[in-house]
DNA sequence: TGCACGATTCTCT
DNA sequence: GAGAATCGTGCAA
């Protein structure tokens, strides 16, 4: 792209997710999570996420090469949505990624910054919250972007659901710490696989 | 077939 | 800061 040329919007393709997790959780920062749905197209910007590593991540649903119906996608194709109910109310999407097929890891988002009909996400979200409140979680920005199980499984790279390439964030500006809500996981808790961007006021926790 | 619990969020104190 | 909400999922029996 040159100076002056007509911008076109680039839709992330499967080699995007066919490299190491952790790379991908980084780089997918800053890029743009968009649903076109009936409701019409919200989008945000992607500030906060998380790597789950395979089978010997004990954090990661597929601990232990642990194969079920829920987390199936995940040994898939990379490049995929795998999304999950948790606590019998909320969903949170992950992307299938990693760079070696057949292992299943994730990388899942946490946060996102909206960018497009923020008057569709407040709708959806049904009470009365700011708009530094409406996707700063993984369970909020599902319910904000209209994902759920309807989504599981999607082709990030062929659907109404997808992720448009945007410019790198700057090594300086991402801040890598600890996962969260993983506590069960032994010593795998204090991997410093959660990554978001510095000073951003939508990151689900500071 | 039964049961404990979770990659969370919200409300109330 | 503590506790509730709420049910699909996973694993033991």
């Amino acid at each position: 792209m040159f100076a002056g040329s007509t911008f076109t919007t680039m839709i992330l393709q499967k080699t995007f997710y066919q490299k190491d997790t952790i790379t991908i959780a980084k780089e997918l920062l800053g890029k743009i999570l968009v649903h076109e749905s009936v409701e019409g197209r919200t989008a945000g910007r992607i500030v906060e996420t998380e790597a789950y590593c395979g089978p010997e991540d004990h954090a990661a649903h597929s601990s232990g090469g642990r194969r079920t119906a829920r987390n199936e996608v995940m040994y898939e194709k990379k490049g995929h949505a795998y999304v999950y109910f948790i606590y019998g109310l909320y969903y949170c999407i992950n992307v299938t990624a990693g760079n070696v097929p057949g292992k299943p890891e994730a990388v899942l988002f946490r946060a996102i910054e909206p960018v497009a009909a923020v008057e569709i996400m407040s709708k959806r979200r049904g009470k009365l919250v700011s708009v530094g409140n409406l996707t700063n979680g993984p369970s909020k920005l599902c319910m904000a972007m209209g994902i759920s199980k309807a989504q599981n499984k999607a082709d990030l790279t062929a659907s109404s659901l997808y992720i448009e390439d945007a410019s790198l964030v700057p090594k300086e500006d991402i801040v890598e710490t600890t996962r969260v809500g993983v506590d069960y996981s032994g010593e795998w808790k204090n991997k410093p696989w959660r990554f978001y961007i510095r000073n951003n006021k939508f990151v689900s926790v500071k």
